[in-house]
DNA sequence: CTCGAATGTAGGCGTCGCCTACAATGCTGT
DNA sequence: ACAGCATTGTAGGCGACGCCTACATTCGAG
């Protein structure tokens, strides 16, 4: 059969990897609400239906798209953490490295942040971000096996620390700071959360 | 004219609050996604096109959805800040009331801190969370003139502090934390964020 | 090679946001 | 009191969307 450019072959051969790069693309430049199943398919070249075989519905689109957005940052993560520096610096970098990324990435990390219901997504989910506190969770642990931050359960440590750095990333989302501020903001983030606010005698 | 059950006046009286408050309840019981202006309408016995006269499109009204919870977040700070007490049971009063208050109303939040486009909505939201970040940076301001934290840009540790609240609720708003674990994390992370994570000689 | 499974197509259904033309009502100035 | 205009609500239509079903084509295991 002819594979002339208004007749593609009745089977695209990657579609459902299409659809997700597609989508990234379109969440990437006008957001969320501007992705809709048609117009991806309309920009694969195949039938509104076809998405349908790969998505049971658009939510499951958007559950893929917010797992590999998981791969993505984990990776970035990993590759930011030299377990060879001192708690301060390497907690300094990890911060930056999930601030960058969040700023890139600010509507996919909406996605991957959004309360699902599936049971099944949640669950995938779940292990997804318990994979990506582990990086910081790992940084906590050998600060604390070297004695360089206090005692105490280090889920907890790791609960303080994770949620100012989510926050500053949530709040640079939101528009309430530009990247530059939250960037330039993150080294006195990291010092004032090791250090303390309180005076020290 | 006759105002029996089936035949309200032509003018309902005061749409907009009803359609605001109508709002609140879909968004509040079954999320943003359920909300949509027609039902809306049915909801307040009005045609589908009804809304239009007080909201110029649905973005719209969710901006004002969002003034509104603006409006009661500061309120709530408000009350629970009082400020004869010292700086670690204020900062933990203001923490777990903006907990709780992002728990009852984790929808409302998420469009409280959604990106807007309309310059005009911004401006307005803008103003909205100076007001709230208002609370606490005045905590701050006050510990620091009783030399009860350290010296530097009272508004730098606001944004940490801030940071630090914001992604613990922001965390529990996205299901990684159950809101009584958030809760009972509350005091600690008050605590570590006044005496710092490294050891104190 | 065959036949079922996987994948894509065509069309339809109900809902939605938004638009326009029109009707009812309220308000203000004389 | 009331004319005239601005406000508010109505009726209907438009195009887009998500999802569904019935059907067509292709792939691949036996």
């Amino acid at each position: 059969m002819s594979m002339s450019a208004a007749s593609r072959p009745y089977h695209h051969g990657d579609l459902r990897s299409a659809l997700l790069a597609s989508a990234e693309r379109t969440l990437r430049e006008k957001g969320v609400a501007a992705l809709s199943l048609r117009e991806l398919a309309r920009e694969a070249g195949v039938s509104h239906a076809a998405p349908g075989r790969h998505f049971k519905d658009k939510q499951a689109l958007l559950n893929a798209l917010a797992l590999t957005g998981y791969d993505r940052l984990a990776q970035t993560l990993d590759t930011a953490d030299d377990p060879a520096l001192p708690l301060q610096p390497r907690l300094t970098a990890l911060a930056r490295a999930y601030l960058a990324f969040s700023v890139d990435n600010a509507a996919l990390l909406e996605l991957m942040y959004a309360r699902k219901h599936e049971p099944d997504a949640t669950e995938r989910m779940a292990a997804a971000i318990d994979r990506t506190i582990g990086s910081l969770e790992r940084v906590l642990a050998d600060a604390q096996k070297r004695g360089e931050i206090v005692e105490g359960d280090p889920e907890h440590l790791t609960l303080v620390t994770g949620a100012a750095l989510h926050g500053l990333a949530s709040m640079t989302a939101a528009c309430m700071l530009t990247p530059e501020a939250a960037l330039g903001t993150v080294d006195e983030l990291v010092h004032h959360l090791l250090h303390g606010l309180k005076p020290r005698p």
